[in-house]
DNA sequence: CATGAATGAGACTTCATTCAT
DNA sequence: AATGAATGAAGTCTCATTCAT
């Protein structure tokens, strides 16, 4: 989408226009795998997508493989980007954790395509199938995703919000969380997917188990929760 | 893998061969498909495991497609029948819930390969990346998973143990926990998935946020928690 | 259709039944090649059409090509009878001739589907272009048909009645005048083809051109012909 | 053959091409097509024949069938053209419409092989059995025969040099012996095909019947009949 | 460097033929 | 002798990749 976002060296003329026609490509072939999937989908569908011809695309990628591994890894790194605290984030662990996972959520928003794609190649985990591509060696995304949600997780558990026990399983409970409800919310077609944060979040955190009435006082952190928009709904909307 | 269970009518000798050789060929695709993925698999390769000729399989499926389809629909209705409840199932819906799971994860240890396969294709729910086959409207195994995930949601509210909130979330919930749980696991190679159930249900149940000590008043419900199987994965066992 | 028609050695019970099986496969592969093409149409098709299994075909017939040789042979020498002079037939050439194509025709009329396969597989002469089959030396349909019309031809030239000029010339008029009104005819669907004789007789005998008005006395062969039936029309019936 | 003949808008370079390699795709069917049949001549012969990649076959024409319409279709425009009237054409039905067999003829002699897979095709009518191709919709050469001898027939009738029949027959019986007649020529290797016009036109017209003597009075119309090239197939040349 | 037709290995699928029952 | 499932050679068509323009 955007190119180049901070302190890069100056493009001349010639590498920018390389830069371009590059993005182009990985767009197209994000739209063109998500649709189709990545094995169904043929590199002409990919050059008519981009308005270029094949032997372009050959020119900047050297075989198909490379560009799902090109489109994951440069993709993936956007979104786990989101994940990363940001100095205004609140302090307290669970709004915290909030407030990251809307910005993934919201960046999954206007990259739907990329993340199915995404889904059916590793993010989140990939499937123990033979994904010749994503099981490569090189497929960074991957690797990108479990650190990113490690540290979180380490996180919350130096900050001892987190129960003390073994991290892997809090990753993947998170992990596992935040899959299902990006999928789901896209295969629904639902929009707004950041204002499923908190949901998640609270999923996560305090499970899905029926609390107790708090007696009088009520939890402070949790009554005055607004919705942003919430399609994801709540107390039961019925089917 | 054992063949008729119940009261069905006799098969003819001729019916009972045929059988098997259907049974063999899925066989072999379970094997091939989770080795290769469905779309590098070669029908051939599939023949040469089961041993048979290229033919044979073009007998029993019309297409590389329908054997897809029959294996993720047949076998799935095994997984997603250890989901149901049994009438040895305790009453208290935690436990009914780490019994329940503990079975299906202890056939998903059985079925590796065909797990392996079955979430690339929509298991626990699918992908929305277009996956010609799993995405057709014949697809059943992906109607079930959801089904029965969602009547034992419904029945966790019905019994006051969940929280009153969108059945949809709490589903997704329980799915994505327990996809990722099995995914890791699998590509871990960890062995005894069933002894992840409480681990999960736990996660699911109470969350991952760290419970106050329970000072002198004991939280009556959490208290009396003993593992069902393995203690596996608590207290930091490092990395 | 008919088993045997005239002084045949008698058969034991069991020749009998073969023949029996031998000619049901025949009128199968008869209507099927008929139907789809020799080479489109299956074996199994034509088993399936004749009620038994594939294997019972080639306990009959080796290979498919030996169906397709057999049944242009057995059931050309029937159709090429016809075309023999009969003891009843008139003397003068013309009615002659009329009577026996009007037999040809006939048996023509009864073995549409027959004849369509025939003109497809060299009867009335072959195609140059290569037909595996009928361009075999075992096929005697081909030579059968020269034979007779070639035969048919030189009764017609000793008896006076044709122009002195190169019998293969008059062969090919006379075969190519009953081939193209046999074949439009069963494409028109046409009934009753045998009425077509007379027209046939007519063209080939005395041509398409114009006759000059008889003068004061009308040619006496030509004017008290009655129509049998004759829906190929004559008189200019428009389009 | 030939490219372009009229005022065509003038080809780009890349179209150009485009066109020779079509040209010489369709010549190398032509080829095996006639010399081993449509169904059993294989792509890879085309491909072979016209020393390019079978891919290249496919970039012209989509699939197998295509090429049989497509070379049907396109060649039998030129032989169907060859039957129009000239300018240069004598007035005289019978001599007219021998200079026009005659071209064609001499386009057959050139295309040898062409008409020999057009007559297996529905040339001059087609057998009523299945061809999957040439009973398709879309098989104007079909059409163009039809209509071409049609209207050759009325301009005979018209005239009043033919017989006031029906024009169907007419037609039939044109037909039938331009096709008996091409289609032997071939089969014998016979050459110079041209030269049979005349001996078709007048067994059209005047009938393969011995003609009386003309006595004392010659009849005017068949009396200076002078063969417009060879006095090939006549007075008995044995066989 | 863009272009897009050419290339050909390889996949799926068919079906004539065999053979155990 | 009938049966019909098994067999596997072979054909059509696809599509990743190359390369001359």
């Amino acid at each position: 989408m955007n190119i180049s976002s901070s302190a890069e060296p100056p493009l001349s003329r010639r590498e920018e226009a390389k830069a371009m026609f590059r993005n182009a490509i990985l767009d197209a072939a994000e739209r063109v795998f998500a649709e189709r999937g990545f094995h169904v989908a043929r590199i002409q569908d990919v050059a008519k997508e981009a308005r270029i011809a094949v032997g372009t695309v050959y020119n900047h990628f050297e075989q198909k493989e490379d560009l799902l591994r090109a489109l994951l890894e440069e993709r993936s790194a956007q979104m786990v980007a989101r994940l990363a605290p940001l100095p205004s984030d609140p302090e307290p662990f669970e709004e915290r954790l909030t407030a990251r996972l809307a910005r993934v959520l919201a960046w999954v928003d206007e990259h739907r395509s990329f993340v199915a794609l995404a889904m059916e190649h590793g993010a989140f985990g990939k499937g123990p199938a033979g994904d010749p591509i994503a099981c490569g060696k090189g497929m960074r995304h991957v690797e990108m995703f479990r650190a990113t949600f490690r540290a979180l997780i380490e996180e919350g558990l130096a900050a001892g919000a987190l129960e003390p026990m073994d991290p892997l399983s809090l990753t993947w409970g998170l992990a596992g969380l935040l899959r299902m409800f990006t999928m789901g919310s896209l295969e629904h077609g639902a929009t707004n997917l950041a204002s499923l944060a908190p949901t998640i979040t609270r999923l996560y955190l305090h499970g899905a188990a029926r609390k107790p009435a708090p007696a009088s006082t009520p939890a402070p952190s949790r009554a005055p929760k607004k919705k942003t928009t919430a399609p994801r709904g709540a107390r039961r909307p019925a089917r």
